[in-house]
DNA sequence: AGCACGCCGACT
DNA sequence: GTCGGCGTGCTC
């Protein structure tokens, strides 16, 4: 082991790659990956900072080229310490490489400059301006003469956009500056991102069960879960914790799902901690991201509310983290390494001694499966703080209602309580649970659903009239008749909010309706316009995808209607009982907010379906143990370990061939299912095909997928990706 | 990011 | 012909 690949610490994208370097022989026992060394580098090889990335024995370019490691500066003080060993962690458990480890733990590098917003500002008058313009122009000096014009009419212009837009160098901008043109100014301002409310109101008192999780939590650190039925109030005993570890001396994350953080609660944060919270959002640009980790480095604050990403908020004392709806899919990376935000929080709070708190009303199954094994300690809060009950829900069965000649959208039972809130002047949400693409077969006499023979999730149809299963790659001809009960009532079930909108329409033309989807809430702030119009009582009734259910309180709201609970059962996956149960959870939990007691309607073609009998039941506990029951039969996660493999190309033939190249890496100890087509076959013109690295330990399932990895690192790929999902 | 090299205009 | 400054590209 001689060489070492290393990422420079610099900020610029054409650095942003590894560099070779020779391990001279007196480090070469210590030289590790994830370690900090300082390198000669560029033409005055001049020495910096540099994270080892890799150690190989063979060298990619002539050794002559090369330069030798200078010394280790790795201090185990340093707050980045614990950060490059998350990130060997997150290298090690999801795949891909270190370089992209790293990126994903430390704070955009790219934009060190932006903690010094820098300013071009014009030093002389503009006509002199225009004269030095021309004479630049015949001396073409083209990128002077960019910034002189731009500089005729704007008196300051931000840095990065002379830079980047104008394409002007700082060699050029150095000799400006230099002969009295233009002056370049920087001010370094960290601001708060949102104005504190500085109107204190009372703290609201902590029920006795609220109380018993806060002084447990409080006095032994530890890994917790918190599992509280909607409404139960687990904010206050977020803020009561972070209270005492902040007390402690301690900083702490707080992570919300992506779209779930609403104003209130964050003005309850900002009541108890002032100026010395912070939130970080998604449309905050990289520069202010960076801000925040500024302040947090400086001890400028001590707690940070965001995103997954805000787990990466380096904080010197980290005493605890806290994952909210700890059960939401955003909590999943997008983009590789793909980590699950809670495994990487808890490795975290490892390193760094640190509790971790998670809260749900409907934890993941994974997170439960391991309570019940003590490896988290459970914490139930079991009572709604307004004192009232869980709302009633109802179920309505679609076939039935068939079979009764009500062919519309909305059940009997659904219209007959919605025009009872309407008199009222009750509110009425209506929830579609629409998600992929793919059309199931279900049959409207009898609710059967067509699904694979071996693998127990639905097929889908395809344009070619084909039922495939996403999981092994069955097929079958498409079916006309039920093969349950002979009817031909049997097509691919497609429905929209548009519809349910309509119909809405038809039935109660006098009643106002507002629909939020992804085709309303395009346009920016129109997400929280519709929710505010709603909340001000300006419609009756919000018709919407999911995310009309996540997090956001509507206290005249009375009546929910789920209109195809079935919709997320027939996705392809092990998931999907999960997904619906935690779905309608969710939903039903949206009403009676306020004073008055609130109802659920679920409608649906399998009233017989689990998820859906304990969801209306709103029975976690026999949820979970049918649940677990079925993944213990299947080996599905948690039961197991299993990897998700994704290959995408735009060529079908060349995905499924490499599909199967990866297939013949599997080392022992694992079982490939697959190749077969994704639940989402074809997307942005790119086929993909997936298959599943299955295994009892997690060692062998790693194992294989490194095996993979390194056979696509010399493997002809052209335009082929491949992603790699631990589920 | 910083440094060197090549290119082009200006000046002797 | 040479000097000087801008623009581009490379850094193991």
């Amino acid at each position: 082991m001689k060489y070492a690949d290393v990422i420079i610490d610099i900020s610029h994208e054409k650095v942003d790659r590894t560099f070779q370097y020779i391990i001279p022989d007196d480090l070469a026992d210590r030289i590790r990956v994830g370690e900090c060394v300082n390198v000669p580098f560029g033409k005055g090889n001049s020495v910096r900072k540099a994270y080892v990335t890799g150690i190989s024995a063979e060298s990619c370019i002539e050794d002559s080229k090369l330069k030798y490691i200078g010394s280790i500066c790795t201090d185990e003080n340093s707050i980045e310490y614990d950060y490059i060993r998350l990130a060997a962690w997150i290298r090690e458990t999801y795949g891909s490489t270190m370089i992209a480890a790293l990126k994903t733990v430390l704070p955009a590098k790219k934009t060190a400059k932006a903690r010094e917003k820098k300013k071009i500002i014009r030093n002389i008058a503009p006509d002199m301006i225009m004269s030095l313009y021309h004479e630049c122009l015949r001396k073409k000096h083209n990128a002077k003469a960019r910034l002189l014009y731009e500089l005729s009419t704007e008196e300051i212009l931000p840095y990065e956009l002379v830079t980047g837009k104008l394409g002007v160098t700082s060699a050029t901008i150095n000799s400006l500056n230099k002969d009295g043109t233009i002056r370049v100014e920087s001010e370094s301002i960290y601001r708060n991102p949102v104005m504190p409310d500085t109107s204190l109101k009372g703290a609201r008192e902590l029920s006795y069960e609220q109380q018993k999780v806060c002084e447990r939590i409080n006095q032994n650190p530890g890994r917790y879960l918190i599992f509280g039925i909607t409404g139960s109030g687990k904010t206050e005993v977020y803020i009561n914790i972070i209270e005492h570890a902040v007390s402690q001396g301690k900083q702490c994350i707080m992570l919300v799902p992506e779209i779930a953080l609403t104003y209130q609660t964050l003005l309850r944060f900002y009541k108890r901690f002032g100026d010395r919270v912070s939130v970080i959002n998604s449309t905050m640009t990289p520069g202010e991201r960076y801000d925040q980790c500024m302040r947090a480095k400086n001890g400028d604050i001590d707690v940070i509310i965001g995103p997954r990403s805000a787990l990466f908020v380096p904080f010197k004392d980290l005493g605890m983290v806290i994952i909210d709806e700890e059960h939401e899919s955003t909590y999943i990376s997008e983009q590789t390494p793909r980590y699950h935000t809670r495994d990487v929080a808890e490795k975290l709070c490892e390193l760094k001694g640190a509790t971790l708190v998670l809260g749900s009303a409907t934890p993941s199954v994974e997170t439960y499966f391991l309570a019940k094994q003590g490896y988290y300690e459970l914490h139930k809060l079991t009572k709604r703080l307004t004192g009232g009950e869980l709302p009633k829900a109802y179920v309505a069965d679609m076939r039935q209602e068939l079979r009764n000649g009500n062919k519309s959208i909305l059940s009997n039972i659904l219209q007959e309580k919605i025009r009872d809130r309407l008199s009222k002047n009750e509110q009425i949400m209506l929830f579609l649970n629409r998600r992929g693409y793919s059309g199931f077969l279900n049959c409207r006499m009898c609710g059967h659903v067509i699904k694979c023979p071996h693998c127990d999730v639905s097929l889908s149809r395809h344009n070619d009239n084909m039922l495939r299963c996403h999981y092994c790659g069955y097929e079958t001809k498409e079916v006309t008749k039920c093969p349950e009960c002979g009817s031909d009532h049997i097509r691919a079930f497609r429905i929209g909010t548009q519809q349910v909108e309509e119909c809405v329409n038809r039935l109660f033309p006098d009643a106002k309706v507002l629909r939020m989807d992804a085709d309303t809430t395009k346009k920016k702030d129109s997400y929280e316009k519709i929710l505010s119009a709603f909340a001000n009582r300006e419609a009756d009734i919000l018709v919407g995808t999911q995310m009309i259910v996540k997090g956001h309180d509507f206290s005249n709201v009375t009546l929910v209607g789920a209109i195809a609970a079935d919709l997320s059962l027939n996705e392809s996956d092990f998931k999907t009982g999960e997904r619906t149960f935690s779905l309608l959870t969710q939903a039903i939990g949206r009403a009676g907010r306020g004073s008055a007691p609130g109802e659920a309607v679920i409608q649906t073609y399998r009233p017989d379906h689990y998820s859906i009998v304990y969801a209306s039941k709103q029975d976690y506990e026999a949820f979970y143990e049918e649940e677990i029951t079925y993944r213990d039969i299947c080996s599905y996660p948690p039961a197991g370990v299993m990897v998700h493999v994704l290959v995408s190309s735009d060529d079908p033939r060349r995905a499924l061939g490499l599909a199967t190249a990866l297939k013949k890496r599997a080392l022992p100890g694992v079982g490939i299912i697959g190749p077969a087509p994704d639940g989402i076959y074809k997307l942005n013109d790119n086929y993909r095909y997936g298959i599943f690295i299955k295994g009892k330990d997690k060692k062998s399932v790693e194992a294989t997928r490194d095996n993979m990895e390194e056979f696509l690192r010399t493997a002809p790929v052209k335009n082929e990706i491949v992603t790699f999902d631990v589920l």
